[in-house]
DNA sequence: AGCCGCACAGCAAGCGCTTTCTACGCAAGA
DNA sequence: TCTTGCGTAGAAAGCGCTTGCTGTGCGGCT
């Protein structure tokens, strides 16, 4: 027995047509009238009935915003700035949207099932984050449903995700590889020639471009990679923990451990210290993201920071419609090598 | 020019109302028939219209998750064993949910404004997570707020978060008192008799149970607490760094820091070391949660472990009805000592 | 004085789905 | 053979809101 628009038209002695004007204040409502309803609408603690509401007028203020792991940083930082745009409430007015958070715990499946969902919800927006996965009918899959959803008038924006060709969704990519090559230039430059690798899982882009340019950066300094010196792993702090002892048996004369990201890059000094090895003195270490925590790692991470923040700002903005998407609805987003503790010149 | 229910009927040669039947499976169709329709969605692509369902069947598979701040991995790691339950996609057949997480940011009115948004949206469920703010009109509002949710038929489940009288919410609270008195306790059994303590925001309940513990502690091993040896700030890194400068300030014969939380704690390390103190030789630290990184912090941090992924499910599972509610519609959900490498005997 | 146009307000037709109630056919029981 | 009843399908009445279009009253214009 909830109260509806009705309800509040016959306390407020309008006609429903104009409680609903106020509501949306998007057509002329005398003041009188106005205040009228207002008050019938306090007094009976009148809700909107949403659902009836996205039906009549063809539109919804739902947001979708897809992160593969909401418990790592690395997508909450991302997921808070995009939230914060879209306004959720606090925005100015009109643009009360509901900005809502899907985790597909990197799971294709989960993912596709969440875009139809909010397909289902003829959500304003949808915001996708981090990597993809590179499953070639997935990403098909994916790319489908993006289209129809652009088409049914759903702004799609990527953030920290390859570009989509044909969806006509705007991109703002991370410079995983330039980043990843930066990283290991630096670590060749302090004199590194035996560089382990750990990387995240196979198949997403992420993992992909960020090894590409650590490879990239050993090519071109004529370095010859060793196969074992490159492990792959999930993109958490065991993982990392796990690979480095791995690597350790292969090779324990590396002297410099890249991670595919700080949380690896973290476990990865856990294991070289209870292996007895210093940081950077006898292994240098180097993550990338550079999350909150990487500058509080003794000895402090040397990594890659990649502007999360900012970016997660500017897809909200983008899905907003606030801020003009980039010319080629692409754009490029570089990381910025920060050189800490970690990294030093390598033992002899 | 969107799919709707009736083209598909048509295409299936069925009426509206067994497509209906078809999807949602809640009434006998036969098999022929059902494979007739579901062929026919298949070929024009269908997607259910959210909405236009949501308000002819008034449900909704909308489950709201309320949490403080989704850049945190204290919440981050709820949230997603609360949506790992919900089911969202990947749950059991029937209840496919869209699981939401709202980022309050902290702010009483964005907490408000997102229940609201969520009541309007009729969701089948809210979880709110962590501490509430103890403003009283503000708490009011909410109360009043929850105790309407449960009288239209949504389920409220409180987690990590002090019980709601009068509202029918469930609580599953943490024991913040309880832990912080055996985190002091610990210390004082070492010999500490200066603690130092940074507490979070005033006016949040987590902040002050935590506080309360601490005290109690104190005043159980009579021991008279200074006033200067308490600052307040906030929940973050950044903030444990300045307020440790200002104790350290205060008084420098400080023995041990007591943090608020993990991350505050690690800020606390990073001054001390600034400030040329060893951990724990010259100076204890203590941390709260034993979030993932707190392992990894040079000593590793001494804390008190809560079961967020545990706490998370289980207010999932309540809120999905796929579990009981506990006696009296309250559980407290215990903290453990987890002693490590940063507290020790005190320097004399 | 007469007419136009403007500023508001109401009517009513949907939006796309769910669900109750009714209709139908057929097999089984009387 | 006629009645029951079950298994299925359809007709149609909404769900609560938005919005194009249709009034209505009044001030200003000629």
């Amino acid at each position: 027995m909830t109260v509806t628009l009705a309800d509040v038209a016959a306390r407020a002695q309008v006609s429903p047509a104009t409680v609903s004007r106020v509501l949306n204040g998007n057509y002329p409502v005398a003041a009188s009238t106005r205040e009228r309803v207002l008050r019938a609408v306090d007094e009976l603690d009148y809700v909107l009935n949403g659902p009836a509401s996205a039906l009549a007028a063809a539109t919804s203020d739902l947001v979708g915003i897809l992160v593969n792991d909401i418990a790592d940083p690395f997508f909450g930082i991302m997921a808070s700035a995009i939230q914060a745009e879209i306004g959720g409430p606090g925005g100015r007015a009109g643009g009360e949207r509901l900005a809502v958070v899907c985790n597909t715990g990197g799971s294709p499946e989960r993912e596709l099932t969440y875009l139809t969902l909010l397909q289902r919800q003829r959500a304003a927006a949808v915001v996708l984050t981090g990597g993809a996965v590179e499953d070639q009918p997935h990403a098909a899959a994916v790319a489908a449903k993006l289209r129809k959803l652009t088409e049914a008038g759903t702004r799609v924006v990527l953030c920290g995700r390859p570009p989509a060709p044909d969806t006509r969704a705007v991109a703002l990519t991370f410079d995983n590889r330039g980043g990843g090559r930066q990283l290991t230039e630096h670590l060749i430059g302090l004199g590194h020639r035996r560089l382990g690798y750990i990387a995240g899982p196979e198949e997403r882009t992420t993992t992909r471009h960020r090894l590409e340019g650590h490879r990239a950066a050993l090519a071109a300094a004529g370095i010859e990679e060793d196969p074992r010196w490159t492990v792959h792993g999930r993109y958490d702090r065991r993982s990392g923990y796990e690979a480095t002892l791995e690597l350790l048996r292969r090779d324990p004369s590396l002297t410099a451990v890249v991670a595919a990201n700080d949380s690896v890059a973290l476990g990865a000094c856990a294991a070289l210290r209870e292996s007895g090895l210093r940081i950077p003195e006898d292994v240098s270490v180097a993550g990338f993201d550079d999350l909150p925590f990487s500058i509080d790692a003794v000895p402090s991470l040397t990594t890659v920071r990649l502007p999360l923040a900012e970016a997660g700002a500017r897809a909200g903005r983008i899905a907003m419609g606030r801020e003009e998407p980039p010319p080629g609805e692409i754009a490029t987003v570089r990381g910025e090598l920060m050189v800490r503790g970690s990294s030093g010149v390598p033992r002899r």
